[in-house]
This record gives C-alpha cells, sequence and structure tokens, in this order.
RNA sequence: GCUGCUGUAGCUCAGGGGUAGAGCACUCCCUUGGUAAGGGAGAGGUCGAGAGUUCGAAUCUCUCCAGCAGCACCA
C-alpha cells in the first residue's frame, strides 16, 4: 500500500502507510496525546479518530484544549445521546435531526405527548447514565439501500425521507453510541465518558416544523447548551440570567418608557419618558438625513384598494394588511354599521409601507434627469397584521414607524447611492453606539421579475459599492425580493437574536407598475429605479435594541430624564427648584425631588430608572450655590458650582451630532 | 398561523371547590435624615373574557382573548 505523507502544524512531516488513523498517527508522536486526542482535521476538514487517511496533507490532533473542535464534538455527541436517553425512556417517539447550534444543540422528535419540564430532568440524567457508562462510539459506512431498509425496518420515516433527499448516491455513515445508531456525517468521539456529564442541561423543548415546513408535521424540539466545564455551563447560565435583566419589555417597564395592552396587540403606548427617546432620535435622523440629500415627505395613512391592487401588494400581502370598509353613503345621523351597502362601500387598507404613496409624489410635475437622484425620505406610521406569533415586545410590532426613504434615480446612480447610503447608516450606527453590525447581501430568488442581464448588473453595482466602503458581508443567495437584490443590516438584542433593522433594496418593478417616468438627455421618456431604504428600520424596534445595548443607561443625549435635583433637607427646597428652572432654561430634561424622603431612598430610586445623573442639594450647597453631583453608577460624588455643572451638563447632552458641527464651528 | 406553557392588587409572586394573601409601589401621619429602602396606619382585586359542571367555581371542563418560548412568516 502506497505511503501518505503528513505535515504537522510545526512544519515537520513524515510518511505513514495509506489507511493509518488519526489516532495511530498520534500514538506514533506520543502515548500521551494519543490518549488526549479527541478528533483530527486533515486538511481543515474535521475528522473522527478512526477515520483512515488515504491522502496526503496537513493534519492536525485535536484535543480538548482546542476549543472549536472540542465544543463541536461535545455538542454533537450530545445531540446523539439525549436522543438514545429519549427513545430508551419512551422506545415508540421516532427521531429525526439534531444539529449543533451556537452554545448547543438540538433534537427534534415525533411524540404524541408533549415533552414536559419533568421529562426534561429525566431525560437529562439518563444522559449522564450513558455518559458514565464510557459506551464506545463506533461507525460504519453503508449504502443507501441498506440505510433506507434499515430505517424502514425501525419503524423511522423521518430518516428515510432524509436519506432520500441526501443528493449524489456516495455512502452513509452511520454511528452507534453503544448499541443506539444513528445516521450521522460525524464526526465524533471515541466513546460517550469523553463528554463532559457536568456541563450541559437541557434548557427548553418547543414546537418545530419538520423540515422548516409549516405545512408539514410540527415536532418537538427539545434544546440543550453544553460546554467543556461546569463553571463555563455556570458562566452561560448567569450570562443568560443578566440577558433578561436587560430585556426591553422589562426594562420599558421600569423605566416607564410604554406599556402595551391586549385592545391593540402589537401596537405601542408611549409614555412620556419613552416618547422622549422617539422624539430625540427621530429629531437626530431627521437632522441627519436633510444633511444627507434627503427631502422629506409625508403621505396618507389609508389608501385606496386600487393603489394596492396597482402597486400589487393586494394580491400578494392583502392577508397582512389592515382592511377599512367604509360606506361613503352614511350622513353621520344613520350610520347602522349593518345597514352597508356594497355599491357605496369604498375598501382601504391602512398602509403597510410607503413605496406607492411616494411614486405618487414623484410622479406630480414631470421629472427630468436633472432632478435625479432624488431622496424621499418620511417617517412613516406603516401598520401590518403581522402574524399573532411573530410579536414580540417593541421588536414586532403591528403599528411602526419606519425612518423610510426611497430614491428614484437610474440604473449607472445605483452603485454610488448605494455606497452613500451605507456610509450614511454606518455612521449613524457608530454614533449611536453600534460599532459593529452584520451587512447580509441578498441575491435573486428563485420566483422573480426582470431579466438576467438586470440582475447581474445590480448585484454587482451593489456588491462595489459594499466593496468601495470597505465593510464585509454575508451572502444570502435566493433570498432577494422578487423584484431585486437588497442589503439587510443586523442588530443584536441582550440575549443575541439578531433583528434586521436598516434595508437597501433596487426595485425597478415598482416605477414599472406605477408608471414613474423621467425625461432623459434624449428628449423620451424613461424608467427610473427605485431604491428602498431604512437606517434604523423602525423606532420601535431600534429603541427595543437601544434600550437592551445600553442595558436602559442611555447616553445623557437619549435619556429620557438627564437629571434629577434632590433635596436633602426640605429647607433646600426653593433652590432645588430654581436649579431645575435654570437646568431647563438650558435645555436639559431635569426634574425636581423635594418629596419628603431620605437622600438615600431618592438615590436609589432613580438610580434603578436609570437617571444618568443625580444633583443632591443641601444646606451647604444652597449656601455655596453648588450641586453635589453623583452620577448613575458611580458611588463617588463631586460638588461643583451650579453654573459649572450645567455647562458641563449641556455639552454632554449634546446630540453627537450637532456636538461635531459645534466642534466644526469653532 | 402552529406546538407547548402562562394569565390572581400598579409591579413581583404565593394560594387553590366553601366567595382572596405577601412584599414593594400608592395615600395619610410621625420623622428633616448627606448618597441604593427611616417608622406607623390606611386604601386597593368581578382572580384575562364567556359558557358549562356543581348546593357552591378564582380553583374543574370547554371556547375565546392576550402574553411567553420556539418554529413558520417578516413586502
Amino acid at each position: 500500500m502506497a505511503d501518505i505523507s503528513l505535515t504537522f502544524p510545526d512544519g515537520s512531516q513524515r510518511d505513514y502507510p495509506a489507511g493509518t488513523t488519526p489516532a495511530e498517527v498520534a500514538e506514533s508522536i506520543a502515548p500521551s496525546l494519543a490518549k488526549k486526542a479527541i478528533s483530527a482535521a486533515l486538511n481543515g476538514q474535521h475528522i473522527d479518530l478512526q477515520w483512515p487517511l488515504q491522502t496526503s496533507g496537513e493534519i492536525t490532533i485535536n484535543t480538548m484544549k482546542d476549543d472549536a473542535p472540542a465544543l463541536e464534538l461535545i455538542r454533537h455527541d450530545l445531540a446523539h445521546i439525549m436522543a438514545r436517553a429519549v427513545q430508551e425512556l419512551w422506545p415508540d417517539v421516532q427521531v429525526t435531526i439534531g444539529p449543533v447550534i451556537e452554545h448547543g444543540w438540538y433534537y427534534d422528535f415525533d411524540r404524541e405527548e408533549p415533552f414536559t419540564p419533568e421529562d426534561l430532568g429525566e431525560i437529562e440524567a439518563k444522559m449522564k447514565q450513558i455518559i458514565n457508562a464510557r459506551e464506545p462510539v463506533r461507525t460504519e459506512v453503508w449504502d443507501r439501500p441498506r440505510a433506507i431498509a434499515h430505517y424502514e425496518a425501525a419503524g423511522e420515516p423521518y430518516k428515510v425521507e432524509l436519506i432520500e433527499a441526501i443528493p449524489g448516491d456516495e455512502p452513509l455513515r452511520m454511528y452507534w453510541h453503544g448499541d443506539w445508531q444513528d445516521l450521522c456525517r460525524g464526526p465524533h468521539l471515541q466513546h460517550t465518558g469523553q463528554v463532559p456529564a457536568d456541563a450541559f442541561k437541557l434548557m427548553s423543548v418547543a414546537g418545530a416544523y419538520w423540515r422548516g415546513d409549516s405545512k408539514r408535521p410540527m415536532l418537538q424540539r427539545i434544546y440543550g447548551v453544553a460546554f467543556k466545564s461546569r463553571d463555563e455551563l455556570k458562566a452561560h447560565l448567569t450570562m443568560l440570567e443578566e440577558a433578561a435583566k436587560r430585556d426591553h419589555r422589562k426594562l420599558g417597564r421600569e423605566m416607564d418608557l410604554f406599556h402595551m395592552q391586549e385592545e391593540a396587540p402589537g401596537q405601542v403606548f408611549w409614555h412620556p419618558n419613552g416618547w422622549t427617546i422617539y422624539t430625540t432620535l427621530q429629531d437626530y435622523v431627521r437632522r441627519k438625513q436633510r444633511a444627507g440629500g434627503y427631502r422629506e415627505i409625508n403621505t396618507p395613512q389609508i389608501v385606496d384598494r386600487k393603489l394596492w391592487e396597482a402597486s400589487g401588494h393586494w394580491a400578494k400581502y392583502q392577508h397582512h394588511m389592515f382592511i377599512v370598509e367604509v360606506d361613503e353613503s352614511r350622513d353621520g345621523e344613520n350610520d347602522d354599521a349593518a345597514a352597508k351597502d356594497k355599491e357605496t362601500t369604498r375598501i382601504n387598507a391602512l398602509k403597510p409601507m410607503n413605496c406607492p404613496c411616494h411614486v405618487q409624489v414623484y410622479n406630480q410635475g414631470l421629472k427630468s434627469y436633472r432632478d435625479l437622484p432624488l431622496r424621499f425620505a418620511e417617517f412613516g406610521s406603516c401598520t401590518r397584521y403581522e402574524p399573532s406569533g411573530a410579536l414580540h415586545g417593541i421588536m414586532r410590532v403591528r403599528g411602526f414607524t419606519q425612518d423610510d426613504g426611497h430614491i428614484f434615480c437610474t440604473e449607472d446612480q445605483i452603485e454610488t447611492e448605494c455606497a452613500r447610503f451605507i456610509e450614511f447608516l454606518a455612521g449613524i450606527y457608530e454614533e449611536l453606539g453600534f460599532a459593529t453590525f452584520e451587512i447580509k447581501f441578498a441575491t435573486r430568488p428563485e420566483k422573480r421579475v426582470g431579466t438576467e442581464e438586470s440582475w447581474d448588473y445590480v448585484e454587482t453595482a451593489l456588491e462595489q459599492a459594499i466593496r468601495k466602503t470597505g465593510r464585509t458581508y454575508t451572502l444570502e443567495p435566493g433570498d432577494g425580493a422578487f423584484y431585486g437584490p437588497k442589503l439587510d443590516f443586523y442588530l443584536t438584542d441582550a440575549i443575541g437574536r439578531v433583528w434586521q433593522c436598516g434595508t437597501f433594496q433596487v426595485d425597478p418593478n415598482l416605477p414599472e407598475r406605477l408608471d414613474a417616468e423621467y425625461v432623459g438627455p434624449d428628449g423620451a421618456k424613461h424608467r427610473p429605479f427605485m431604491l428602498h431604504r431604512a437606517t434604523l428600520g423602525s423606532f420601535e424596534r431600534f429603541i427595543g435594541i437601544l434600550v437592551e445595548e445600553h442595558a436602559g443607561k442611555l447616553p445623557m443625549w437619549l435619556a429620557p430624564r438627564q437629571v434629577v435635583v434632590a433635596s436633602i433637607v426640605s429647607d433646600c427646597d426653593a433652590y432645588v427648584l430654581e436649579t431645575v428652572e435654570k437646568l431647563r432654561a438650558a435645555g436639559i430634561r431635569a426634574e425636581a425631588d423635594i418629596r419628603n424622603e431620605k437622600i438615600n431612598y431618592k438615590v436609589r430610586e432613580h438610580s434603578l430608572a436609570k437617571v444618568p445623573v443625580i444633583f443632591a442639594v443641601g444646606m451647604r450647597e444652597v449656601e455655596e450655590q453648588t450641586v453635589t453631583i453623583r452620577r448613575l453608577g458611580e458611588k463617588q460624588t463631586q460638588t461643583a458650582p451650579l453654573s459649572d455643572a450645567i455647562a458641563a451638563l449641556v455639552t454632554e447632552a449634546t446630540p453627537p451630532d450637532l456636538a461635531e458641527r459645534a466642534i466644526a464651528a469653532e
């Protein structure tokens, strides 16, 4: 048998007979390494220690010290161990798939009875037994008919379907954890005892559709998390607890920002504190948009179905729109709803988006190529009938306001406008404290309109634009809108859920449908492109993320109450009120606290409410015309003359764009 | 929308076939206290909504509504 040549991470090379396993390679280096080895990588491909090596290449022997492979193996083996535990406890359960995910794994089962939290405890105990039995893991290569026959005989139709769906006709691999068998591409550990028995936890059960298809049966998915050590597991669970404290729904209540109630599901009742954040942010975006070359417009809320039919939304998204029927014959005295007459009833929809209305504004008056690119912006209130299960605090709602905008331009302006928008968005995200965000580039889907040449051109333009800004992106092939490719900009919430905020979409379709035109240099009429774009996305979602990102401790300029002036003894009340007046005159959002309470109590209460600054005032301050400043999260205080303290706060409370402008003017 | 769970005072939660409890918040009184809860008293609830079972339902059953987790969806 021919030899193969293996190169090790330190650059050294050795020859082995073909068919040598990584376990044997490790043994040849050092028996101690063989003992610690868990898997190997050949030319970057993660493989079992028992895998016979047939080709030369670079090899790495992994041990538990190598985080990525170790976690991958632990989690992957746990998925199998859990499935085995479940089938041992309930033999009638059918197994499906169980991949590794961030922090752990899940496995989907088909079982009549729902799994209960008590069941999870039982499964966990059974898993520990399996681990402690240190049962060997072995693997075999099977051909497809054999695998199918096996699963048919075993009464596992899901597995049969999986095998049938695997493309090509390479043989399949089977793994055994003890006697328990599963189809799997591997790799796995040597024996179950290599999995740390005290570093995993089953977290939850939830429904999940078979193969992600809502038309197919719903399975039960059990989620687990796993790490290399008990301490890491504990740290992870602690992190989850901390994250729960930052949940915008909880902070929204504690900071008195907003509430929601049954009568208006998915819609926000903004309280004074929350609305202050909202309007401050809106003022900021408005200034940025003006500086960025946008003209702000405003369009109707309720629009006749005729426009939605023309735009194509009626056919495609009718079920996601709130429909409003009005009997136009009613006279106000006798408007019995039951007496509605079809002839005189007009059907409208609350706008789910702003673009068709923006085209209506564009279409007023003839446009010249000299007008392009024409950038419209609107703080557009939209209403969508989102499925009930999709609603989530203020992050996913039915009523929201987008910082929407549409750019009408020619084809060769797309790239520049795209690059310009990415920079615009990045500047705003940065000023709002989001150093990192993810760009996803979604390309042509299967169902689409337009020519291949056009898609080629536009996709290239977007890619060039991103490249120009020097940013990285992840490709989402096939995820674009039916009319054009798009870039989506994502931020992450407190527990790592990723939310789409900004977007940039190229649309040649809507101008066509709604007949938008411009007169070109040739004197003929042409079709403009329409670029849909939003920076924050929706104010609701963005504020939710902002609150979670800062754990409620918003930067001074966004804080709903920037300072509370608290009296220590009631003899200072007059000075407190006077100080608040001065702060307000300087544009600071200030409140007085002259309640009959101790300063400890006041400090605690305002700190919990995340007020960034407390001015404490006693008789000493009154005499010296000073305030004692306490900042949120700091124990130390600092006494300063009142006028200095106000001046410092004014500087600190200036929105980032205005601060920049002030510096530039100096 | 689907699967599962949850819904008791403003908030956090206990209770559970014989018509409701705690802490905090709230109101009043005492207290004027120097940086994360001073003391006392009081008020506050058709137990998510509707129907059913029962002598009797907040408690059991059903339907609906809303929320939570995940899945599906997200123009």
